[in-house]
DNA sequence: CGTTTCCTTTGATAATTATCAAAATCGTTA
DNA sequence: TAACGATTTTGATAATTATCAAAGGAAACG
């Protein structure tokens, strides 16, 4: 039916008729670069879908902004700590490149979990599944030098040097951008 | 009914029914100090509610012990990372203090979610929650220094001095012992 | 093109934190 | 209470990383 559609789909299988009713509460966008998706203090309301294109989270610390997430094809983007919660999220989403999305409306859907309780279920899949990056990215930290994070996002999203600025990456690893700047120097 | 199901029904109404099932995939058991409910190497396979006591999670880096998390009374600990994906686990888990537990046996768990959408939601939330937590701590090490790492700690769980050694709560907040002592030192 | 602006690199220095070794403290038990 | 083992603190030094300033490059725009 289309790329979100699918990516659900794979997660666990996705009757038809629950297949329409996401469908109906999911917003198919076109986003121009340096839109800001969402700006801090703000309720995130959406989680989105990069059907193509990238985009980073991020927030400000003492007036600089740095980068927790980044996300590129294929992948879910959002505020999680809001769109749970319903408080004013400490994080922006940026889109960075020109990218094709898939927005679902997270307020509307209740109704859909109550009808069909195999959405309930991907709902769930979803954020196990974001646990476990966001468990994966605290063993990073705990596990490996900022070299070594360096090379994994590379390795994660290769073309990534070419789409995001240097201290946003820089940020990303934990380290500034100078820094950053003599690891790759000495490779 | 008892504790576990009191946290579970105060997450979202738990019909008695449900209740009834978990109850029966639920184990109660007294667990002694310094017993290793998992190993590093072995693959999860239960959740544990703490009804009293304290644990802590940790993982070995260069043949020291680091220590990710700490949970207890009302509070779930577990190796997610292994839980949910069937993988050998990094994390070790242990028993710090003598602890009355609940241990949910999560490989009988997928009948009870097909047959009560209920405790779906109920995994839904549970999930979710622990994400949070997640979100929490990169936060934290995001926006705060060692130091005020250390004051949230102590807000989180006061009396954590008197039980766990220094090294385990330095390493848990990212520092070394000597760090720690330091920063205490001068207060 | 030439110029302006933004981004990245380089250099010098300072701050933070780790490491190693030894001393001090605490708790337990003979 | 004395003595032992475990834990924590302290001191000295080294390593890591940040910060600030300036130079070099790259991209964007007239």
């Amino acid at each position: 039916m289309n790329y979100f559609i699918d990516y659900l789909n794979q997660l666990a299988p996705l009757p038809h008729e629950s297949a329409i009713a996401i469908n109906q509460i999911t917003i198919h966008k076109t986003i121009p670069k340096h839109t800001l998706l969402l700006r801090n203090g703000d309720v995130c309301k959406e989680f989105h879908f990069l059907e193509s294109g990238i985009a980073r989270v991020f927030y400000y610390k003492d007036g600089k902004e740095v980068t927790a997430w980044f996300a590129s094809e294929n992948q879910i983007v959002s505020a999680i700590d809001s769109l749970f919660t319903g408080q004013p999220s400490l994080y922006n989403i940026e889109i960075l490149e020109d990218s094709v999305i898939w927005s679902l409306q997270y307020n509307k859907i209740e109704p859909v979990f109550e009808k069909y309780s195999g959405v309930e279920r991907l709902g769930r899949l979803l954020i196990t599944n974001n646990y476990l990056l966001l468990d994966e990215r605290m063993k990073l930290f705990a596990f490996c030098t900022a070299e070594e994070r360096y090379e994994r996002l590379l390795l994660q999203i290769p073309d990534i040097l070419q789409k995001v600025k240097l201290g946003q990456i820089a940020s990303y690893l934990g380290i500034s951008q100078e820094h950053l700047s003599r690891i790759r120097a000495r490779k």
